[in-house]
DNA sequence: GGACCGCATTGATACAGGTCAACACGCACT
DNA sequence: AGTGCGTGTTGACCTGTATCAATGCGGTCC
């Protein structure tokens, strides 16, 4: 089993690991192993700037980061978290079109961009690999594009919570769960605002009561317990059934 | 000159035509040729639903669409404008995740589900040219982010305006004008609120006041005319430089 | 012509969320 | 213990947009 030795022995790069392991010749494995290099920067680092000159391509082995763009007056919008196997960059494009901010210690795996322009080109199962994390991260913005355009404080707040929790547990590899979670937000309220086209003062208020209702339970420290997980789901007023659609 | 036979024997179709003609061998051509078929639906028809099968991956010839997902008490917010060479479905999901509904007469060019799925993955300039187009549509589903989470319903409207302007040049190869324009505004007031996240009512105040301050004109039936583009792009909010970044 | 209908506009009022301001809490540093 | 600072919470008030309601306007059908 050629293939599972070289996923074991490559876990730390999705990329890697799930674009070329299991489906590619020996040639583009090498390639891409020489291409690659690992990087680790802490918490706070800008990892891109808008309108600035992005020479790698970066996929995400550990942490997390924002994704946003600022207008003139200041004003923030974050239109994406990214986490373990998303990506800072895109084949043809030098000039990052958003801001990407770690929000805490991330380590990425990063090929210089010509490099992997070339092995987009040149490997059909990265380009495929490729085309599906993109058709993820696009039914991301687009469920974004829902909660920012027609949800109620409160509801996002709530949608939040439930995006975070379904997505901490896609990277465990674990079930989403159905009834008590406790997680620990890796976000301030002020990221959080930002996200949510929201004011830091609202989102706090929604959380107080979110936590007077009985639907989430602060112990402090950026921590959120969530007794019913379920229930919470219900207050995003999504019709949704809960289930991934694949 | 092969390519240049093909390219002009298959212009209708922007899946063929940009990512097969150009850089296929023969015998995916065939196939693809094979597997297509053309539809065109009136205005008004309901090309998918969410939630229900979905057997053909689709892409626009002509015409225009919205897609929606509309929320349990019928909130309604529009994520993307489809318009020639954007596409309904994905490869490897049987189920919509939005509704997709005909602005116009529109024209598509389908491939049954599963064939286009085994396109994919033989035909590395069809991965590739989908790759593309999902990156575009993922740059588009993130700007909308910007717009409605952090733009007021003025800035919105106006911003709705540029985006259908270059939206309109980029579809006829034509260059984004400097300052005069006329167009027709292929949505109602109703589905630009809600592309906007705004009420109706909102919108229609907002087109009003752009229209006092002399920053467009509107002669009647959906028609705009905008005497200084530049000019509009400033009410945006954005600090852009209004050239493309690739 | 008149009645109707879908779409757009305009006006009056209500309210969700923004703004401004004070305060609380934890934590590092001295 | 005391100070300072970053982060979060809470309160009072204000404003932009939603809501509710009326009117206009261009079609089309009888």
């Amino acid at each position: 089993m050629v293939a599972q030795t070289r996923t074991s022995a490559c876990s730390e790069c999705p990329i890697r690991h799930r674009a070329v392991c299991a489906e590619c010749g020996t040639d583009d494995l090498a390639v891409l192993e020489m291409a690659k290099s690992y990087k680790t920067y802490p918490a706070g680092t800008r990892l891109a700037s808008e309108g600035q000159p992005l020479m790698h391509f970066s996929s995400f082995v550990a942490g997390a980061a924002t994704m946003s763009r600022m207008l003139e007056d200041g004003r923030r919008q974050t239109v994406g978290l990214l986490m373990a196997s998303d990506f800072i960059g895109r084949p043809g494009r030098a000039v990052s079109a958003y801001d990407v901010e770690a929000l805490s210690e991330v380590t990425l795996c990063r090929f210089e961009r010509r490099t992997f322009e070339t092995l987009v080109k040149r490997t059909p199962a990265i380009a495929a690999r490729m085309l599906t994390m993109t058709l993820d991260e696009l039914d991301a913005a687009r469920e974004l594009a829902v909660i920012l355009g027609r949800m109620t404080a409160r509801e996002k707040v709530a949608a939040f919570l439930v995006s975070m929790v379904r997505r901490l547990a896609l990277i465990d590899g674990a079930e989403v769960p159905t009834d008590e979670v406790t997680f620990k937000l890796p976000l301030s309220r002020d990221q959080i605002a930002d996200h949510l086209g929201l004011t830091i003062e609202t989102t706090s208020r929604q959380f107080t009561a979110l936590r007077k209702e009985g639907l989430i339970d602060l112990p402090g420290g950026r921590s959120v317990r969530i007794p019913d997980f379920q229930r919470l789901t219900l207050e995003t007023g999504e019709d949704d059934d809960g289930g991934p659609l694949d």
